[in-house]
DNA sequence: ATAAAATAGTTGAACCATCAACTATAATAG
DNA sequence: CTATTATAGTTGATGGTTCAACTATTTTAT
């Protein structure tokens, strides 16, 4: 899995691209997080944030937030469950939905990997421009605006 | 999963841009081959892809070519060897190493699939100027490079 | 008020990724 | 030549994604 500027030239396919350079940045995360003590996936991670800024939240707003879907979140919050790390509670009002709230080794291991996660920003955005970051981030949304369901 | 111009703007965030960008080209790509009547995933085409180009590949290459992990590779093969698109057939040199060929069947399916390919490339490049694609290339290329394990 | 449609979540199946442990063969070092 | 090491590939386990089918509620439309 050689990755030097030769072999990437090479394999200059959108789709390659994308999915190593994704799969590189999970793979850090991981490693870093590993590195600190702490035992947590980027899909983890990605849906603790938003409960943590939330207080709570449905399975349903959290796949909105995290643009996962309704399944894969089910899956996601049972492992954060059996870790602990999250409890489902019955919502009083919609008996339907779960809120899910952070256990107090949840909120722990939120504060814990925050500089986690900013130590593999850095490392993933060194000795790149800013404005190439910009531009970077615009394709991105186009191509996902590009391949949205037009189902009407 | 909503992804207008305005939530995406709340989730700015790389690696979660990144992952959605991926996993939609993904999903159009199955969609666009399923309404031609093909049954393919993305991962497969990848691997079909450099055998025709080869005529054969190792599983070792085809690691290598599709930046991939032999155990991926081995399963994706499994499952390409399930559908009759392709055979091991183990070398005579080196007792360690399959070369994987295409069936008639795999050859088929590589020529159905190409224009899919490319109608699926020009839906998630449409509306992208070519300059910042080449921008958007090499931010991927230096995402990879930035983490490439310094092992040393 | 009831039937139909929409919404929230779960489950099972198939596929892919990653890790670790393993088999078998080949290359190398002494 | 033999012991060590490296390489190619497989297997099992765990986690995530997608699809389709399902349950259980809530909304809506008549």
């Amino acid at each position: 899995m050689a990755a030097d500027k030769e072999s990437l030239q090479f394999h200059m396919n959108l789709g390659m691209l994308i999915n190593s350079a994704h799969r590189a940045m999970t793979k850090r995360f991981v490693q870093n997080a590993h590195e600190s003590g702490l035992d947590i996936s980027l899909d983890q991670w990605m849906v603790l944030g938003p409960i943590w800024q939330r207080g709570d939240a449905s399975q349903k707003e959290l796949g909105d937030m995290c643009l996962k879907d309704k399944t894969s979140v089910t899956r996601i919050i049972d492992t954060l469950e059996k870790k602990n790390l999250v409890v489902r509670v019955p919502d009083q009002l919609d008996h339907r939905v779960n809120r899910v709230i952070l256990t107090n080794a949840g909120k722990q291991l939120f504060y814990d990997v925050l500089p986690v996660m900013e130590k593999t920003r850095e490392e993933v955005k060194k000795n790149i421009p800013d404005e190439d970051i910009e531009i970077f981030k615009d394709v991105l949304s186009s191509i996902i605006i590009n391949l949205e369901n037009e189902k009407g």
